[in-house]
DNA sequence: ATCTGTGCAAAAGATTTGCAGTTAT
DNA sequence: ATAACTGCAAATCTTTTGCACAGAT
C-alpha cells in the first residue's frame, strides 16, 4: 500500500510534479477504497474529513491529473456522476460490472471478453483497447425480497 | 414508418396521454435518425428546424416520457451527455457499441453476449435484464491514417 | 524568479422544475 | 371543469476555470 504511494511520488517526480498533502489524502482515500466506485463528491467528502481544508476544485484537478497519468479510472455508469478507481495492471481491460436495478450495488466479475474481442476485432477491422461492460439486472437479495413481495 | 407512429399513438393515448405536435416531431426526428445516437441537444436543434416554437425543456420531457413508456432508449457514453435512441422490439437487449478514440464515430454490432450472459447468471446468482457493452479502439480508417502518419 | 499547486468564487454545460397560460377532452 | 401539456425562466447539479496567493526549487 504505502509502496504504491511511494511508486507514484517517483512517477509524479519524474515530471516535475508533487504529491502535496491534498493529492496524498487524495490517493489515500483512493487506496482504501479500490473495490468501492466513489465520485469526486464522495471522494472530496472522505479526504475533507482528515484534511478539512481541501477545496472540491482541488480534488476534481487531481483526479483529473491522475486519469492523465493512467493511475487511476474514470468510469461512468449514465447516472449523472463520474466514479474513479485505482487502475490495477493485472486489469490492463476494465472488469465488468454487475449493477443492481433495484438496490443499485455495483459488484465486479472477471473480464470475460478476451474470446469475443478477438472475433470482433477480425470480423470489424476494429482495433480495441478497452471496454466497458455493465450488465443491468437484479443481485441475489434483491430477487428473493422480490419473490417474497410477489413483484 | 407511419404505422411506427399511430402505434405510439395509441399507446400514449391508452393511458390518457396525447401525442402533440411537439412530440410527433420529436418522434419523427428519432425515427429519422434510428442508426445514429443523438444527444438531447441534437435532438433539440432538429425538432427546432421543423417546429421553431418548440422548447428545449419540451424535449427533455419527451424523451423522458418515451423512456418510461420504454419507446426508446436512454445510453451514456461518458462524454457528460444522454444519447436516445428508438428501441427495437428485435433487440430487447442493447446491441453493442464499437466507439472510436479517435474519430469518436460509434457504430454497432450485433449482441454477442448470450452465452456468457447465462454463465454469468449462473455463476454469480445474478439475473440479467440488460447490458451495455461498449468496446472503445481504433476504427479501421483511423488506424489507416495513423500507420500513416506513424503515429 | 519561476513554476507548480491551492482555495475560493464564478462560470459553464446538461438537465430539471415552478409556474402561469394553453389546449384537448 | 378537468387534466394534460407547453414555453419560459429560474434553479439545480456536476464539473471546469480564472485569479490572486502560497510553497517549493
Amino acid at each position: 500500500m504505502q509502496e504504491r504511494l511511494e511508486q507514484i511520488k517517483k512517477q509524479l517526480q519524474s515530471q516535475q510534479l508533487k504529491l502535496t498533502p491534498q493529492r496524498e489524502a487524495t490517493l489515500q482515500i483512493l487506496l482504501e477504497n479500490q473495490e468501492k466506485h466513489l465520485s469526486a463528491e464522495d471522494i472530496f467528502m472522505l479526504v475533507k474529513q482528515r484534511n478539512p481544508d481541501i477545496g472540491l476544485a482541488t480534488v476534481y484537478r487531481t483526479l483529473e491529473l491522475l486519469h492523465d497519468l493512467r493511475i487511476i479510472e474514470k468510469l461512468s455508469f449514465g447516472d449523472g456522476v463520474s466514479r474513479y478507481e485505482f487502475r490495477s495492471d493485472d486489469h490492463p481491460h476494465h472488469h465488468h460490472h454487475l449493477i443492481c436495478l433495484k438496490c443499485g450495488e455495483v459488484s465486479e466479475i472477471e473480464d470475460l471478453l478476451d474470446d469475443l474481442e478477438m472475433r470482433v476485432e477480425r470480423e470489424h477491422k476494429f482495433k480495441i483497447v478497452d471496454h466497458r461492460v455493465n450488465l443491468l439486472g437484479y443481485c441475489e437479495s434483491c430477487q428473493q425480497e422480490m419473490k417474497l413481495k410477489n413483484m
